[in-house]
DNA sequence: GCAAAAGTGTTGAGCTTACACCCATGA
DNA sequence: TCATGGGTGTAAGCTCAACACTTTTGC
C-alpha cells in the first residue's frame, strides 16, 4: 500500500484510488433562534494529510458493497441512523485533492432527521457544524459541501424532497418551516398550503397535533418515493 | 493485471477498477424522413467480456489526467471532434456489472454537431447508431443510455443547452428542429420565437441565410455558458 | 400571383403572488 | 375575550398555448 511518504514514481505508477464521501444534511433548532437550520456532521483526521482538520464522512469502497451501500454504511457508521433519503451527488477527481496519492471521490448526499441516535454518536471525533458556518475542512470538502447545499435547495424548490427532513406525520406549518430554513427565505403559508394541496403525494390525516397554544393544525403524511438517479427517475 | 480467468480469490481482494466512458450526442437527418434525429457513436468490443458487441467508447482512467480530461479524449479518440458540451452523468458502480472483474465507471455525456471528423472515424469497429432504435449493448450501457437521454430531454426542457447541436449561427427554425428532434413533439413557431427572444443568451445578428426556397430567416448566435456541475451551476 | 416559410398580434386558461379575512383554540 | 396561528377567498399579474393574421421571398 501507498502511504504519505510515497514516493514520485510511486504515485505515478499507482492507479487513482476510490473513496466514497458522504454529506449528511438534517435540521435541529439554531443555538440563537430556535429555528430550524441546517446541520452536517463532520469527522476529525487523525492522520495526515490533514491531520486534525475535519472532513466529510467517508473511506475506502470495499469489493462486494455497491457504491451506494458504501455511502449507506458511512451514514450508519457517523450518526448511527439509515439514511432517510440518499442520492449520489458527483464524483470528484481532480489531480490534487489529495497532497500524497490521486483519490477519486464518489460523494453523496443524504437527509435524515435528528433522533437519539444522533446525539449518542457525537463523540471527540464526530461532530456537528452548521452548514452556513463552516471553518476550512480537509481536502477540497468545502467545495463539495457547497455543491451539496446547491443540489438540496435545488430539488427543494422542484422536488419532493422536504419530507425526508420529518417523520411519518406532521403539520404544513412545520413542513413550510423546513422549505423556509434550506431555501432562507419567508413563505406565504396561504399560498404554500393550496401549493401542497395539489401535490398529490402529500395526503390529510385524520389526527390533529394536540398540546400546541393554538388552534390544532392538521396532520399529514407523505406518500410517494422521490429519489433519482438512474434507479428513479422523477423530477429533474 | 486480471484478465477474465482470473480466480474468486483474486477478483475479491483486487480492489474495484476505475474507467471513464462517454455517452456521444448528434443530431442527423434520419435516413427515412430526413428530419433531424439523435445518434450515438459505440465501439465494437474486440476482447472478452462480451466481445463482438457494441458498447460505449470508454478506458481507464489514467493516472495524469481529469476525469473530464479522459472523457474529453475518449471523445477525441472515436469522433475526432473536441467536445462541444460535455459533462458528467453518473458513476454507476453495481457489484456484477461486469462479469470479469469489479469495475465502476463515471460516465460522461457530450454533445457535438456532425462534421467531417465524424464520418472520417467510422470504421470497422466504431459506427453510428440511432438512439432510439440500440440493440442490446455489452455490460449496462442500455441503461446508462437510457438515462444519458432521460437527462439531455430534461435539460434540453429547462437548461440552454440546444444551441451545442447546431454551429456558431442558426435560425430559430433550425434551433426548433433541434428541440423537436430531441423531444420529440411539435412545436408551435410562433411561441417558440417569443420565448428564444426572451432569453438573454441569444443574439440577433444582422444576417440572413439566403438560399432558401423563401423568405429569408434571421441568423442568430449564442452567447452563454451552460454547462453544470460542481463548477459552472446554472439551472437545475 | 401563389405557395410556403418568416414573423406578429390577440385571446383565454391556468398558475403565482399578495393580502384581506374568517375560524378555532388556550390562556 | 383576546391573541395567535390555522385555514379560506379573491383579485392582479404573469406565462403559456392556440391560432388568426401579415410579411417576404422564390418560382
Amino acid at each position: 500500500m501507498f502511504t504519505t511518504s510515497a514516493n514520485v514514481s510511486e504515485r505515478r505508477l499507482a492507479p487513482p484510488s476510490l473513496a466514497i464521501s458522504t454529506v449528511i444534511f438534517a435540521l435541529r433548532p439554531s443555538e440563537s433562534s430556535g429555528r430550524p437550520t441546517l446541520w452536517l456532521p463532520l469527522v476529525r483526521r487523525i492522520r495526515e494529510p490533514y491531520k486534525d482538520m475535519w472532513a466529510l464522512p467517508g473511506g475506502p469502497l470495499t469489493h462486494d458493497e455497491s457504491l451506494q451501500d458504501a455511502a449507506s454504511r458511512n451514514l450508519l457508521e457517523t450518526t448511527g441512523l439509515a439514511p432517510e433519503y440518499l442520492e449520489q451527488l458527483y464524483a470528484f477527481g481532480g489531480l490534487h485533492r489529495s497532497p500524497s496519492q490521486r483519490v477519486v471521490s464518489i460523494v453523496y448526499w443524504a437527509l435524515v432527521q435528528p433522533t437519539e441516535a444522533v446525539l449518542a454518536a457525537e463523540s471527540e471525533n464526530v461532530s456537528w457544524f452548521r452548514a452556513d458556518k463552516l471553518e476550512k475542512l480537509a481536502f477540497d470538502h468545502n467545495e463539495i459541501v457547497d455543491y451539496a447545499l446547491w443540489r438540496l435547495r435545488n430539488k427543494m424548490a422542484y422536488g419532493s424532497i422536504a419530507y425526508h427532513f420529518l417523520g411519518e406525520y406532521f403539520t404544513l406549518a412545520q413542513l413550510r418551516e423546513v422549505y423556509e430554513a434550506v431555501l432562507d427565505r419567508p413563505l406565504d403559508p396561504a399560498n404554500f398550503r393550496r401549493q401542497l394541496k395539489s401535490a398529490p403525494e402529500i395526503e390529510e390525516t385524520g389526527e390533529f397535533l394536540q398540546g400546541g397554544k393554538h388552534r390544532p393544525p392538521r396532520l399529514y403524511r407523505f406518500t410517494g418515493t422521490p429519489g433519482l438517479g438512474p434507479d428513479n427517475r422523477s423530477t429533474p
